[in-house]
DNA sequence: CTTATATAGTTAGGTCCCTAATTACTTTTT
DNA sequence: AAAAAGTAATTAGGGACCTAACTATATAAG
């Protein structure tokens, strides 16, 4: 009983150089191997963290998303309209106006009329949605210093030009 | 018009090492500021990528999950069980029996039931899913190539060990 | 000033992947 | 051999985010 049926264990799913390389000499392709490779390894991350950040979340009763709104909203005085929200967290107003449904059930944000425009609603952090961020702020921030916590300060400034550079190249995949 | 309601722009949302130290100085925590951006700016790029890859996939009719599962089945030789299949590509058996629905609707795989073990059912490539993976080789390897084509192979080479590392780093967030 | 166009927010419906429960076999224990 | 425990695949239901279409208000053009 090693390593069976669920999929999730310690290294699940690690592409290596040489399953690169397999895949781009069947075809007999002239691609970096390595270059391949990186693309592949950030996916897996990419999606490997997006899950654990769920789960991160999910135990203050959050999602990733409903987070970030709060964060944002707290970041601007306590109160932003929903496409500002949309625009700041990077995601469509349909999904925003899903995640204050959710916050607003709660009781940690409220909507109010725009009084200037009549299209606008704002959304505004209560009280309670104040406390919620102070009381996961120790906890919250701690982890995520834990998860970087493998690399020291030199590399963490090198680790961010280099993904601000794959960052920017993102784009090749939607190109055209 | 410059930069409105729709929220994908160019580069939106791209968090600061100013607005992490905000956040941090407003709860007085003890934290690296550094170490925070680093964990935000890698979420923001995990989501831009994955979203990126459904869009590149969708060209060839697919989606990630999918393209994965039949590059799986081609590095091991045509068939491969759901549960191996599940652990190769790190997703849950429900998720890989969705998967293979939709292939074998399409024609690109099919169920073929054990003569061993009554419990399982091989997974078997199509020749017309051995021909998709074909025609799309060359441009799913030249944009996986171009993504990374802003680093150097001494810069990719660093950088796979960073992400490796940080990648370690993630249970941080679901440990405990 | 009325018609056309743009914008804000929402709703409807879809995709991807998940967890938990179910069904059908297989293996182990008594 | 019968009961219990384990394993393979599936089904049922849910969460996050998407696109496209819709409603209501505001602005621009004839």
């Amino acid at each position: 009983m090693t390593n069976h049926s669920n999929g999730r264990k310690q290294e699940d799913a690690i592409p290596s150089l040489v399953q690169s390389q397999r895949q781009i000499d069947r075809y007999g392709l002239n691609v970096d191997a390595q270059a391949v490779l990186v693309a592949a390894r950030l996916m897996e991350a990419g999606a490997k963290l997006g899950h654990a950040a769920e789960i991160h979340f999910a135990r203050f009763g959050l999602s990733t998303g409903r987070y970030r709104l709060l964060a944002d909203l707290e970041d601007n005085g306590g109160e932003v309209l929903p496409s500002q929200l949309a625009e700041h967290l990077g995601v469509t107003r349909a999904t925003v106006t899903g995640l204050i449904d959710i916050l607003e059930r709660d009781g940690l944000v409220f909507r109010r009329a725009s009084a200037k425009d009549g299209r606008q609603k704002s959304v505004i952090l209560t009280e309670l949605g104040a406390s919620k961020l102070r009381e996961m702020a120790p906890e919250h921030f701690a982890r995520l210093e834990a998860m970087v916590g493998l690399l020291n300060k030199e590399e963490r400034s090198v680790f961010l030009d280099l993904l601000g550079r794959v960052t920017q190249g993102i784009s090749a995949l939607t190109d055209e």
